[in-house]
DNA sequence: TGTGCCGGGCG
DNA sequence: CGCCCGGCACA
């Protein structure tokens, strides 16, 4: 806990000045990693690790006591105007849709080689899949009136949000009261004032989870297929975040209009497929992602976890609940199946969910909604400890099953 | 009703 | 983290 903060900014190979990120750019919703190796800070890629500069281990996270809700937003950037939330959604969004090929763009601005640089960089290059990766970290202060306007397209919305330079009504710094500090572990309880919740955009999952720690939890044994209590990754762990604090009705509204994360929109620089993102690369944008390494905005307000680190999956290919994109993509039309061979669409070539790598060109089926999959889980035939060795014999379980977790040693 | 196990909580 | 368990979806 905390080791984030102490990262390095300056190390960072590549930074341009932290300072930056106090500029009006702090509004950008940045993409950024939230490396979680140990030894982090020490190397090559932690050393880009964006949470240094201060902000990070600044200030409380947001309103946690009630009744001091409405002074902390009052004055605060965003404070209660009407579709902001909606519009840090699409920022958000916007800017996971947009970033890898952002981060890019122009790309005539690339110095030779520079594609090269950055897949050195994994989350200045996020890979497609781990864009999928992605929590809305959902608040929701209950005095926060959120007035229910409709929803201009949030195209729209985006450009004023993302103009650099100060904005009015907003002050230098915090851009909410929801706060969500970088690293800072998720308090386990709030008081009801604030809603936080944590939604999983893995697509087709769309999974609400009250705790950051459950929604890893929850990404990393159903999504990305890690056993709870093995530890098969290589013991880095990149994790990039990008905050949002987003009214839930606003999200509801916002996001089941909203045409989200598209695979087709997120490719990366060193992989010029056939671009098509879904919302135009805004200018600011590109102003904000062009460095590869500049410092982010503030912790962002919407976390994108991504953890392409880890190993042996539960499957060896994509299944309904380890996918990869393009099982993510076609499962949104699959009809609720058992793991048994995966669903991975033709036109994709076999791979494995987490490696999986899209080749130039590779035609990557668009995403069209968000609107989750009503969850229906899967269970295995296969006799776990609980049946062959009974209750009587628990100390025979598995530590998976003693604990109620999904077994280990019987792999369906 | 038993089983598998996700998610939360505790230390 | 390890560990436990409530609770739920299945069979
Ligand atoms: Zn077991």
């Amino acid at each position: 806990v905390g080791s984030p903060h102490a990262a390095p900014a300056a190390s960072c190979p590549c930074s341009s000045s932290p300072s930056s990120q106090h500029t009006g750019l702090d509004l950008v919703p940045p993409l950024y990693p939230h490396k979680n190796h140990p030894g982090m800070g020490t190397g090559h890629r932690g050393s880009c690790h964006l949470s240094g500069g201060g902000k990070a281990i600044e200030g409380p996270r947001g309103p946690v006591h009630g009744d001091t809700a409405p002074s902390a937003l009052a004055g605060r950037k965003l404070s209660g105007k009407a579709g902001i939330d909606e519009v840090m959604a699409a920022a958000v969004l916007t800017s996971l849709s947009a970033s890898p090929l952002v981060l890019g763009n122009p790309p005539t601005t690339h110095a030779p080689g520079e594609s090269m640089y950055l897949s050195s960089h994994p989350w200045t290059c996020v890979p497609q899949q781990d864009l999928t990766l992605l929590f809305l970290l959902l608040t929701r202060a209950c005095d926060r009136s959120t007035p229910s306007t409709p929803s201009p397209p949030l195209s729209s919305h985006v450009p004023s949000t993302f103009l650099p330079g100060p904005l009015p009504d907003e002050g230098p710094d915090e851009p909410d009261g929801t706060h969500f500090v970088f690293g800072e572990p998720t308090p386990r309880k709030r008081k009801n004032s604030t809603k936080v919740m944590f939604k999983c955009l893995w697509k087709s999952c769309g999974k609400v989870l009250s705790s950051s720690s459950g929604m890893q939890k929850h990404i990393r044994t159903m999504h990305l297929g890690r056993k709870a209590d093995l530890e098969q990754s290589d013991g880095e762990e990149d994790f990039y975040y990008t905050e949002l604090d987003v009214d839930m009705e606003a999200l509801t509204d916002g996001l089941s209009s909203l045409t989200p994360v598209s695979p087709t929109s997120s490719v990366p620089p060193a992989f010029p497929g056939p671009e098509a993102p879904l919302l135009p690369a805004l200018p600011v944008l590109d102003l904000a992602l062009a460095s590869p390494c500049s410092p982010p905005g503030p912790p962002g307000r919407c976390h994108v976890h991504t953890d392409h680190a880890y190993q042996g999956w539960r499957w060896g290919c994509c299944t309904p609940s380890s996918p990869c994109l393009m099982t993510v993509v076609s499962s949104l039309s699959r009809a609720a199946g058992p793991p048994h061979g995966h669903p991975c669409p033709p036109l994709s070539p076999p791979h494995h969910h987490p490696s999986h790598r899209p080749c130039p060109g590779e035609p990557l089926p668009s995403c069209p909604t968000l609107s989750p999959l009503p969850r229906v889980r899967p269970r295995g035939e296969a006799k776990k400890c609980r049946k062959v060795y009974g209750m009587e014999h628990r100390e025979m379980w598995c530590t998976a099953c003693r604990w109620k977790k999904a077994c280990q040693r019987f792999l369906d």
